[in-house]
DNA sequence: CCGACTTTGTGCATCTCTTCACAAAGGCAC
DNA sequence: GTGCCTTTGTGAAGAGATGCACAAAGTCGG
């Protein structure tokens, strides 16, 4: 009888670990930039904004990396988180909607330095066509499919207006991405086996407003009543990346 | 013996469902542009992007909104929503932190339609001091406190670099500020009662390259060795909202 | 080599969130 | 009115995440 002796880095590690993964690396790296060699759980737990006993079972899951008595490895432990997340390859990144926000991240520095590189900026507008941001050309948003597999993207950043989200979405799938980060206000629908993460400026706001309103009153005006007169306006499809797509 | 009857809209709606409520939002909003009047647990859960069965039970805790055999009618879901996330008011609030993503962010449409309003930009570049942007003339990080006080602003915007993130929320919460929405790639420390929520560019990233090596490989290499000559290149503070404060 | 001290890794209890499944409620046709 | 049909609202079970508390493992000074 073959007893498994459990072990750790199986296959599965939890969601809510690998979304604090990251949260972990920046705080190893701020560490190693100081020179520090060596970190107990309780010092990392501050530096990453948790408390020590999640951050030990987090890690737990990757592997036992630390020394009891000791602590952790920083060189050791960032070598280990980055290739847990694939940072130790090069990631192809393509951006799809040249707007406000679509340059904002074109720009953005926090990029290159991670193992992710910025491969293509596309855009519907031919007014946006050819314009150089941050080293790159403005490619047209036909040539998506084809530059998606001639230059290997495996993660697409939607930075369009809602409208045209789904579209994109749509067609970078069908060229084989199973990646996505969307900006657009939209609900993107995916088959499986596509992991798509969204960020929402609005939906953020929304949020402290509900907690903000909590504090200042002691919570909503009572009943629940029909004011006379309201009308409701509707949300315009504005979107954080509102491009020229 | 006095029996509490659970009452609805209590107090106290989990967070998962507050976090959710926008996205109901933005579906019934696009359900309310198309003419529809009244709409069905299922069919706003497609929209939104959820399991049927969550979607009742996350408004069950707003109260008894919907009509049994017919569903729920939507202008008047559109406003309960909107009142207990506190968008039937007018929050204030100031972006501190001009560059790429500040201006993306000013420009952001999405912010005046939903009862967000603008109400100043700031840096700490005299060299950006004194520019408009989205009809509105960037003033000196200097002025933050007063402005904060003078023109009621109760949300705060943090698009500086990583390193001026925590000085500028520390001086923000001096000046009664209780809810921060943080662009920059730091851990904000701040006392009970504030609530920061975070926006990270690299860390979503970082996760869909997580997911991504788990679909293309079977997992990462296997074999937890330090592979000789490797040296981790550390992560430079580079931040999605790099301003020039 | 030993004993005191530090810190990890984890079993367990708790809490929160999700999902199922169905009784209760209401509309509608006749 | 009456009975059928649809859809809500929710109890209960299940899954997942959190935090405590401590045994096990290792360091270090003497």
């Amino acid at each position: 009888m073959t007893r498994r002796i459990p072990q750790a880095r199986e296959r599965g590690i939890p969601d809510a670990t690998v979304a604090r993964l990251p949260l972990y690396l920046r705080a190893l790296n701020g560490l190693a930039e100081r020179g520090i060699a060596t970190v107990s759980s309780e010092d990392l737990a501050v530096a990453a904004g948790v408390n020590s006993a999640k951050l030990r079972k987090d890690l737990s899951h990757l592997g036992s990396y630390g020394t009891r008595g000791v602590g952790y490895d920083v060189q050791y432990l960032i070598y280990q988180i980055s290739r847990e997340l694939g940072l130790t390859q090069d990631w192809a990144v393509a951006i799809v909607g040249v707007g406000n926000l679509g340059r904002a991240l074109a720009n953005y520095g926090g990029f290159v330095s991670r193992g992710f590189r910025v491969a293509g900026l596309f855009d519907a507008d031919p007014a946006v066509v050819g314009e150089r941001i941050a080293g790159l050309v403005v490619e047209h948003a036909d040539g998506l499919e084809s530059v998606i597999r001639k230059r290997g993207v495996s993660i697409v950043v939607i930075a369009t207006p809602a409208t045209a989200a789904q579209q994109v979405c749509d067609r970078v799938i069908a060229a084989g991405v199973t990646s996505i980060l969307n900006f657009a206000p939209a609900v993107l629908t995916v088959p499986d086996g596509v992991d798509v993460r969204k960020v929402d400026l609005s939906i953020e706001l929304q949020i402290l407003a509900f907690h903000e309103q909590r504090k200042a009153s002691g919570g909503p005006m009572m009943g629940d009543e029909w004011p006379d007169g309201v009308v409701v306006v509707s949300e315009r499809g504005a979107a954080l990346g509102e491009a020229s797509q």
